[in-house]
DNA sequence: TATTGTTATACTCTATAACTATA
DNA sequence: TATAGTTATAGAGTATAACAATA
């Protein structure tokens, strides 16, 4: 059993990780905000998916997925391909510019991820993600292991 | 020294992290959405303040903290007392009414934790807590022991 | 001149609800 | 009827820049 003290600390900080991610937007060009990156980010990751699927996997409306999506169409990253089994939906893929431009930004976001954690070791990082996940699964937040 | 592929997992457990507080802001009032209840807490824990440092601990501009102080002491849940040794700014103290909503916001957000981490024990929670502090403060995000 | 705050403006992210098309 | 997705609308949070008052 926690403590409520320990409740007010996690509290505090999750808000301060709004910083640290507006930290990681501003390496990104205006032309790819977070929600885009993180759209290209989970299909090179889990694969051609439905807006459903990808819904889940964000952790956000339909609605909001549908966006950024529709804002990757229209710069060529993402394809609409028509899913033969139902009419009503169709499959996400990543076209070959979206893979251009999510490689460019992982080397962005990989070299400011490098400088500001610079002085951390591979194990301190791996219990971080451990328990971050953790936390994540706690709030019916987490994210599938790698394919799903 | 960490690797690249930790990089991308963290990143996109931050992402995640929104949904988790968006999780927590469900309990909330609408008159006391997240950046109103971090002004509360912040003074609360490290007692009466100017804007600028208020700013600082929340990691937000201070044309930000400024909107939400005028929310709070439109409430009467803050008081701006005029700083005799610089008249530019007021220091920012909580009122009766502040530290009773404060409190009985407090309560919804321990309850919230408490069903939301019932599997976790004290240990493991210091530890997360442990790791996400030293990452807030490699990102020039930490917020300062106690008093400050 | 520099600093403390405030305000106006704009942008991103998000959810809810109404709507279309298909199951 | 129910489900997949889109779009319109609204609300929260944030930053930048221009401005006022004081140091």
């Amino acid at each position: 059993m926690a403590e409520p003290s320990q409740y007010a600390e996690l509290a505090r900080q999750l808000g301060a990780v709004g910083a640290v991610k507006r930290d990681m937007a501003r390496v990104l060009p205006a032309s790819c905000p977070t929600g885009t990156l993180a759209v290209l980010t989970s299909i090179d990751r889990y694969g051609d998916m439905r807006i459903g699927r990808l819904s889940e996997l964000l952790a956000v409306d339909m609605s909001v997925t549908s966006r950024h999506v529709t804002h990757c169409v229209e710069r060529g990253w993402i394809e609409r391909i028509c899913d033969p089994t139902d009419k009503r939906s169709r499959i996400l893929r990543l076209t070959p510019a979206g893979r251009e431009v999510l490689a460019e930004l992982r080397l962005r976001m990989t070299s400011l991820l490098a400088d500001r954690l610079r002085d951390w070791d591979e194990d301190d990082l791996s219990r971080l993600i451990g328990l971050m996940n953790r936390l994540l699964e706690s709030f019916g937040a987490a994210v599938p292991a790698r394919p799903g």
